[in-house]
DNA sequence: CGCGCGACTGCTTTTACATCA
DNA sequence: CTTGATGTAAAAGCAGTCGCG
C-alpha cells in the first residue's frame, strides 16, 4: 500500500505537475486516504531555492546570512526529514517576498479567483507552483471573508446600538403622550397637529368640543 | 506566547460524461 | 433516435486546522 503511494505520488507529481497534485487531492479525498506524508514526501521541488541551497545545513547557512533580509525566501515545501535528522515535521513555511506578496495582492485586487491560465502565468511570473498560487488565493478568499464578516458584526452591532437608542426615546415619547392625554384629553386633542389626524376625525373631535361646551 | 500566514485535509458543490429506461 | 433521470469521477472551492517563523 505504501510502496503504490509512494510509486503513484512520485510519477505523477513529477510528470503532470498541477493537475495531478489535484488529482491526489481528489483521489485521497474519494478513497478516504488520510496520508498526510505522500505529498510532501514526495514533493522534491526547489523552485524557490537559490542555486547554492542543496540542504537544510545550507538553508540554515542562507538563513543566517539573511536573517535581516526581509527578502528573505526559501521553497522547502517538501520533506526535510528525510534527509535531515533536526527536522521532526515536514511541514515548512515559505515566505513569500515582496514583490510576490505585492503582485499576488495587485491580481487579487482584479479578480478573487483564477481560472488555469491565469493561474499558470502568475505562478511563472512568481516563480512559485501553481499549487501555491491556488493556496494563497484560497487563504486569501477565506481572511478576506473573515475581515468581512467582523466588519459586517460591528456595523450591525452599532445599528443594534442606534435601534435601541431609538426604541428608549420613541418608549419615552409615547409615556410623555400618554401622560399628556390622562391630564386632560381636549388639551391633548388641540396639541396635535392637525395634520396628525384624519378630517374625519377632526370634525368629529371638534363637534364634540362644542358640543362639550354647551 | 500570540499572531500571521502558507499549507494541508476533509467535505461539498459543480460539471462533464456515461448508462439506461 | 431522442430525451430525461440517475450514477460517477474529476475539478474546484471552502471551512477548519496545523505549525513554522
Amino acid at each position: 500500500m505504501a510502496d503504490e503511494h509512494s510509486n503513484t505520488g512520485l510519477g505523477l507529481r513529477l510528470g503532470f505537475g498541477e493537475y495531478v497534485a489535484c488529482r491526489e487531492r481528489s483521489e485521497k479525498g474519494n478513497n478516504n486516504n488520510n496520508n498526510k506524508a505522500m505529498d510532501c514526501n514526495l514533493d522534491f521541488s526547489f523552485s524557490l531555492c537559490p542555486k547554492e541551497i542543496k540542504s537544510l545545513d545550507d538553508h540554515v547557512k542562507h538563513k543566517q546570512t539573511m536573517v535581516e533580509d526581509q527578502d528573505y525566501h526559501v521553497n522547502i515545501n517538501c520533506d526535510y526529514s528525510n534527509n535531515n535528522k533536526n527536522t521532526t515535521s515536514g511541514r515548512k513555511k515559505l515566505r513569500l517576498t515582496k514583490q510576490q506578496s505585492a503582485l499576488l495582492e495587485d491580481s487579487f485586487k482584479l479578480h478573487t479567483t483564477l481560472n488555469q491560465s491565469q493561474k499558470q502565468s502568475l505562478a511563472e511570473q512568481l516563480n512559485l507552483k501553481p499549487r501555491q498560487v491556488e493556496v494563497w488565493f484560497q487563504n486569501r478568499r477565506a481572511r478576506t471573508k473573515l475581515k468581512q464578516t467582523e466588519v459586517d458584526c460591528e456595523f450591525l452591532k452599532k445599528c443594534c446600538e442606534s435601534l435601541s437608542d431609538e426604541n428608549k426615546r420613541l418608549k419615552k415619547e409615547v409615556q410623555e403622550l400618554q401622560s399628556l392625554k390622562e391630564g386632560g384629553g381636549s388639551q391633548f386633542i388641540q396639541q396635535l397637529p392637525k395634520a396628525a389626524m384624519c378630517p374625519s376625525c377632526c370634525d368629529k373631535i371638534m363637534k364634540k368640543n362644542e358640543a362639550g361646551r354647551y
